[in-house]
RNA sequence: GGAGGGGUAGCGUAAUUGGUAACGCAGCGGUCUUGAAAACCGCCGCCCUAACAAGGCUUGCAGGUUCGAGUCCUGUCCCCUCCGCCA
């Protein structure tokens, strides 16, 4: 969420800086109800003052024994007039929030131009694609020939864009998890086991809602929302708290299945386990100072590589151009592995500055050591790593003319020193 | 799901028939000290403001009654105990 005083002062900053996200954003309405809710809340609270005088002047006279009810009628007519500014300033505040809600974060300076992913900068690229002297299956196909993916049995239980894994698919699955939080602890981040079901203003807080609902699972009658992933969980664990300064940063990692609906990604990456309803997914969260969020995210970025690195797999590192960012991001990298059936890198990590935008949403604060008055803190996020895209990428990479697959040695101890998946 | 008890600043506790949130601990700053402790003084919820002054708000949350609500009324959330159910 943007801060209203922002917009009041750079308003035009703002808009260009937005433009970078394709955003077009008109404040004159926003800033129109902003100066009319000042306007009537001082007038408001000019008139609470002059209450609380006359009230702590009738009790005085009460004590006394003397009459008041003359101040009293007198300020039964003031407390109507309270009473009617009360409620107009709540209908601004309840706009005002409304419209805020929907601004995105504006990118940072340093993010490229750009419309879409095409835009986007390499930095970074680790790995080579291999070349195969065999013609190499896609993982849906693997899946199905190892028996470790069933989609037909997924459909039948669920739907669509489900898969049920089979054996050494749901022994991998857990070794990577397994692997993966054992890496990220081992890099500083506290482990933490979430709730899957979260309520509506921890979507809030993270910007997932009011504006995109739809991606998200509700589950009635009971007015919770399955969540899209661990980010939600983990950033709102804070949620209304003031750190202290000297906790900081703060770097959760946790594991949870996160689940989307899809909406609009129709006929994209329909074959597969690239994009499901239900996925696992091993996130990082950082709460850090405003002024360590950059060097936060080259770190975590780092983090989520390592992984890879670790894990063998080809990968390259994009800067996400403008246009090709989220909502909430405010400086996004993606990590894509090289995916031999699509021929190309695909994402399997997403990590972002989220600047304070969350922070606003969700009122996490801390208090600076040299001031009295709190600040809010910068949250970063980041996936390391979605769990089905790391096994598709491992079957993909790693697959035998012989139709078996080579676990990275790094499994190995995951999977009671299996060193890879054969037929059964 | 049922019954009962509870929610006040980081923690622990106050507040007369309704009269405008008090105290202790912790923390921060200062005095004193070679340093530390102790003692003493100040600060120690939020908003508005460039900052100050002034003012407003704040007893889980949202409403209501009232000149005035921690206190009375309604709804709701959360926690605890017991019963029921349950992995």
């Amino acid at each position: 969420m943007l801060d209203i005083r922002r917009i009041r002062q750079e308003p035009e900053e703002l808009q260009r800086l937005l433009a970078k996200k394709g955003v077009e954003v008109d404040f004159g309405p926003l800033l129109d109800q902003d100066a009319k809710r000042r306007q009537l809340l001082t007038q408001m609270e000019q008139l609470k003052a002059e209450r609380n005088r006359v009230s702590q002047e009738v009790a005085r006279l009460k004590k006394e024994g003397q009459e008041s009810q003359h101040l009293i009628e007198e300020m039964r007519e003031v407390g109507d007039r309270i009473a009617a500014f009360e409620s107009s300033v709540r209908q601004l505040d309840d706009d005002i929030l409304r419209l805020l809600l929907t601004i995105p974060n504006p990118p940072l300076p340093d993010v490229p131009d750009g419309k879409t992913s095409e835009d986007n900068q390499e930095v970074r690229r680790w790995g080579a694609p291999r070349s195969f002297d065999f013609a190499p299956l896609p993982h849906w196909d693997l899946g199905e020939a190892l028996k470790i993916i069933d989609f037909e049995r997924a459909r039948k239980i669920s739907g669509a864009r489900f898969a049920v894994l089979t054996g050494m698919g749901a022994r991998l699955s857990r070794a990577l998890i397994d692997f993966m939080l054992d890496h990220n602890r081992q890099r500083g981040y506290l482990e933490i086991a979430p709730p899957y079901l979260v309520n509506r203003d921890a979507l809030i807080g993270t910007g997932q809602f009011p504006k995109f609902a739809d991606d998200v699972f509700r589950v009635v009658p009971h007015e919770l929302f399955l969540i899209p992933t661990a980010e939600v969980p983990l950033t709102n664990l804070h949620r209304d708290e003031i750190l202290a300064e000297a906790a900081l940063p703060i770097r959760y990692t946790g594991y949870t299945a996160s689940f989307r609906a899809e909406a609009g990604a129709a006929g994209r990456d329909t074959r597969g386990i690239i994009r499901q309803h239900q996925f696992d997914k091993v996130e990082l969260v950082q709460f850090v100072l405003p002024e360590e969020s950059p060097d936060a995210l080259e770190r975590m970025v780092a983090d989520a590589e390592h992984l890879l690195q670790l894990l063998g797999l080809p990968f390259r590192t994009v800067l996400l151009c403008g246009g090709d960012m989220g909502f909430a991001q405010a400086k996004t990298y993606d990590i894509e592995v090289w995916m031999p059936s699509y021929g190309r890198y695909v994402e399997i990590s997403s990590c972002s500055n989220m600047g304070d935008f969350q922070a606003r949403r969700a009122n996490i604060r801390y208090r600076p050591s040299a001031s009295k008055k709190t600040e809010f803190v910068h949250t970063l996020n980041g996936s390391a790593l979605a769990v089905g895209r790391t096994i598709a990428a491992l079957l993909e990479n790693w697959q035998e003319p012989d139709g078996t697959v080579v676990l990275p040695e790094v499994l190995h101890p995951y999977l009671g020193g299996e060193t890879r998946i054969v037929p059964t």
